[in-house]
DNA sequence: ACCACAGTATGGTCAGACCATACCGAATCA
DNA sequence: TGATTCGGTATGGTCTGACCATACTGTGGT
């Protein structure tokens, strides 16, 4: 065998070089959020692959949050570039859990060492802390469990995004999504949210304070609370 | 107009009816790891939809680290069910990198943040450390910053897997991954890595003691010595 | 017992068609 | 002149059917 006749073997599948090269272009043309990718017919001409392939790459694009699809004609048709990381991780953790690739209790435990950080920088920039407030209010006027967690949530994501972490923030909001059912279940196990509702307060303070440290303590004191009624033995 | 009109109105794209009734499947059969999805043809007939949806659903789950997707005959061929949320993780960042919707600030605070509760996890637990006593010896033996930088990303991740958190793990991974560029370049920067290799050893004499603290700290001095070449100024 | 080869089930890709949507613009009317 | 209506058209969404590449499976011959 002549050892320069190797055939052109095909190593990647045609959508992952579409992929790649949409990728390409994104980092070269420096797009960014807002941008409009071409057609979809246009993209595979100009590719010369068929439009299957490259809706499969836009597929993909659109599942990392990446791209969002819209149809019709104008200027908000078409692949436009996006930035949501939050709804790719939420959907991520929401199928590993599933398969049992990962378990509640490391979700858990991943949500409560972030959400300690985020506090504590929160309180070091003197985060602005109206959206905490506002879900603190939320929650005093929440009648069901449901309810409850719906405000919790929101109480627990706006630290995240006080601390001015986008990355932690989109982390945060998927580890909440996920832990959604998991936690109202864990109130009504509870019944009575006074203890937590307290905590809360104390954390509010602590970020309205300044006080790095005693965010953490009372995040942690806090998740202590909580976490007899998330794994009762 | 007739209120009672309405039409049927399609809300949901097919290949997400897909993704759905996948996913019940999941859940309610309790499939997992290892397990096969029917075949593409065979799924579209089941399901009343064309292959193209079918497949751009199974995209979606691959590009998810929910399947993978094997050509040809036998059992290991077809749509599998595995659980890798690292490579998705790692597109996931890389992506949203390029188009600015996250900066490598953000990335690498939130590594620092998840390393250090790591080294804790470990210690505390009393990880077997062999792992991180290869990855030291092979930062000995590093010649070029790439080889450094390899080793010096093997250290940490092993920690993160020293810390029993398979999630944890996995997003180290993918942070590290999009470092990997930057941390070359700082790296050569530095020029001197002796620091870091001491640094590396008290970390890894912390988590064989069993001793939380001293990791928190070891790591965070760590840090601190790496953000000044990670960030010059 | 081994091996070569045809059969076949799988994913990967393509081409072409049709539908639903939503904007654009010209024709129409007040 | 201004507002309104309606057809044109570019876009994504879906379907069909075909073909290729791959890799196992079973059969038949040695």
């Amino acid at each position: 065998m002549d050892g320069t006749d190797w055939r052109p073997i095909k190593r990647t599948r045609t959508f992952e070089d579409v992929l790649a090269q949409i990728e390409r272009r994104i980092t070269e043309d420096g797009l960014t959020v807002g941008d409009r990718l071409p057609a979809e017919r246009q993209l595979a001409e100009q590719l010369g692959v068929s439009r299957s392939s490259v809706r499969e790459a836009l597929r993909v694009l659109e599942s990392l949050g990446v791209v969002s699809s819209q149809a019709g004609r104008g200027p908000d048709a078409g692949a436009v570039l996006t930035s949501r990381p939050h709804s790719a991780l939420s959907d991520l953790l929401r199928l590993h859990l599933g398969l049992a690739g990962l378990e509640m209790r490391e979700v858990i435990d991943t949500r409560h060492l972030i959400e300690q950080w985020a506090a504590a920088r929160a309180a070091a920039v003197r985060a602005d802390t109206s959206a905490l407030a506002a879900a603190l209010a939320g929650m005093d006027a929440s009648a069901t469990a449901e309810e409850f967690v719906e405000h919790d949530t929101a109480f627990h994501c706006a630290i995240a995004d006080a601390s001015g972490n986008r990355l932690v923030a989109a982390i945060m909001r998927s580890l909440r999504d996920s832990m959604r059912r998991y936690s109202v279940e864990a109130v009504r196990r509870l019944g009575d949210t006074s203890v937590l509702r307290a905590d809360h307060v104390r954390i509010l303070r602590a970020i309205e304070a300044g006080e790095p440290d005693e965010a953490v303590l009372a995040v942690a004191e806090h998740l202590a609370h909580a976490y007899p009624a998330l794994f009762p033995s």
